[in-house]
Order: structure tokens, then sequence, then C-alpha cells
DNA sequence: ACCCAGGGTCGTC
DNA sequence: GACGACCCTGGG
């Protein structure tokens, strides 16, 4: 494959720094110079702003411009989703200064879904090793510029993994959970394409819910990150954390019921949920 | 050396 | 519905 390359122009919010380390992925990492490498899909991309202008470079299996439009949503008005939840409160203002330039990936279901069964009681330095040694045993080589990258492995490939092996690689007992939710897909248990299709965000809840190691908060972080549901609020300790802090105000924030948060993000946020939810996880985790 | 927490889920009561 | 257990790692 050949190197491609293109511009984007400085009217599109797009801040590299946020988008990559907002927590929705977990294969980028920022070079030397501060743009950011990683791994998509069979792509290998690196991406790096300039002053007002942000430059993509690097192997694509199709047009660099398509998979570029369709990954990082570049067709979608971010500036108009900003101007709705300013509106909401001086709090989602704040946070979206702070993470001014974050968009929402379009990443693949299949990655999504183990990646995020691995996040489960696990900090992100941790989530990415894990996703990297799965890439390197399991995934396809890729090289670029004498650096060799790996794909996250197919079902597949990840199938041809043993429980012990998935221990090995550090996945603790995250690895049993891993290994069903692959056979449940290669046993065609579970359709990813026909979730892929479906239209119903609560039916596609209940199916992902079947699968070990997705539970409500990874169902919502799939379906938000993957799937394009931005009205879902996934809910973890830090986004628990903000929520009391602002508006609730319980003295043991352990102690919130998730539907009481649910009920509150769905009232200030609506169809708009998932976006400030990241704002707010980035703003309070950064903190 | 020890303790704690991390983008939770699962089994049990 | 609540509660504790759970692999492992980095930081206090």
């Amino acid at each position: 494959m050949k190197e491609q390359s293109f511009v984007l122009n400085d009217d599109i919010d797009f801040e590299p720094k946020h988008i990559f380390e907002c927590g929705q992925c977990f294969r980028w990492n920022v070079n030397e110079d501060n743009s950011y490498t990683g791994v998509f899909g069979e792509n290998v991309l690196n991406v790096n702003k300039d002053k007002n202008k942000v430059v993509f470079t690097g192997i694509c299996k199709d047009n660099i411009i398509d998979v570029c439009t369709d990954y990082f949503d570049l067709d979608r008005d971010y500036q108009e989703i900003k101007k709705e939840l300013s509106k909401i409160d001086n709090n989602m203002k704040k946070s979206i200064e702070y993470g001014n330039g974050i968009r929402i990936l379009n990443q693949d279901l299949w990655e999504t879904i183990i990646s995020f069964i691995i996040s489960a009681n696990n900090n992100i330095p941790r989530i990415k090793g894990i996703i990297e040694r799965l890439s390197k045993n399991y995934g396809k080589e890729i090289v670029y510029k004498d650096v060799s990258y790996y794909t996250f492995p197919s079902p597949e490939e990840l199938g041809k993994a043993s429980v012990e092996d998935l221990r090995k690689l550090g996945l603790g007992f995250r690895d049993k959970r891993v290994y069903e939710t692959t056979r449940l897909v290669l046993d065609r248990k579970i359709d990813l394409e026909k979730i892929k299709s479906m239209q119903n965000t609560e039916e596609i809840r209940e199916i992902l819910l079947q699968l070990p190691g997705v539970g409500e908060k990874v169902a919502d972080c799939i379906m938000l990150f993957s799937l394009k549901r931005f009205d879902v609020f996934p809910i973890d300790v830090w986004v628990r954390r903000v929520m009391n802090e602002l508006y609730i105000k319980n003295d043991d924030e352990t102690k919130v019921n998730k539907k009481e948060i649910q009920a509150l993000a769905k009232e200030k946020y609506k169809e708009l949920a998932g976006i400030a939810q990241q704002y707010l996880f980035y703003w309070k985790r950064d903190a």
C-alpha cells in the first residue's frame, strides 16, 4: 500500500489531543512532535495539527479522505452541537471549553466490544497495554516507515487464543469474558452485521447485554463509540462523581442511584447526552 | 512494605 | 436490589 495524505482546514472542530485522549479509544499514541499515530481497521494513520490545519498521513485501504470522513465523523457539525449543549448550563459550557475539538469517532463494533470488556475495573494505561498485546499476538502486521503496527484481531484471529493464552497477556479475570464473547460471535449466536443494521437502541442494548462482560455501562460505550447512539449516557466512576458533585450533591457518591443520574442526563442533555458525557468525563478526569 | 483505585460485571444472598 | 470478589499495575 502506498502512503496517502490530505489536509483539513481550520473551520472544523478538530483537536487531536482531545479526540484521542478523551477516553473513547485506546490505540492512538502521541509522538514527540505532538502528532498522534494510530491503527484502525487496516489503516495506519498519523494526525498532525499545525496551527489551523490538520494533516492526515498514512496508509489506508481505500481513499484516505473517505476513510477519515467516516472514522472522524467529519460530515457532522460539531459547532452546532456545542451551541446546543452550551445553552444547557454553565457547567456544560465550561466542560466544552475545556474539551474543545472533541469528536466522537466511528469505531469498529467488534474492536469496541472487546476493548470495553477489557476496560472493566481497569485503568487506561493497562487497557492500552492489553489491547496492544492482543493485536501484536493475533492481529496482522502492517509495516509503515519501517515500524511494525498490528491490526486489532478479527473474531477469527482472536478465536485462536485460549483462556490461558489470554490470561498470559494480562487480561486477568476478563480472560473468560473475552473468550466467551469471541465464541458467541464465531458461532453466530451474535450477529455483528445485524446489530449494525438495527434501528432501535433498546433492542441493540438487549443483544449486547447477552455478551459476557458487557453490562449497562459497557453496552452504552459500545453504542456511543461504534454505533453513533448519541442519546446514551455511560455512567462510570468519573461521570457519577461529576454528576453528583454538580447536581445531586449526595454526601456519599457511591450511594447515588444510576437511575437517578440517567433520568437527570436525559432531562438535561436529551439526544446529545453521550456527547455531553464525553465532555464531562474528559473535564473531570483530567482535573 | 502496604494500601488503594482503576471508564464494572457477575454470582449470591 | 445490595454486596463482595475479581487479575493486575502504577502511584501514594
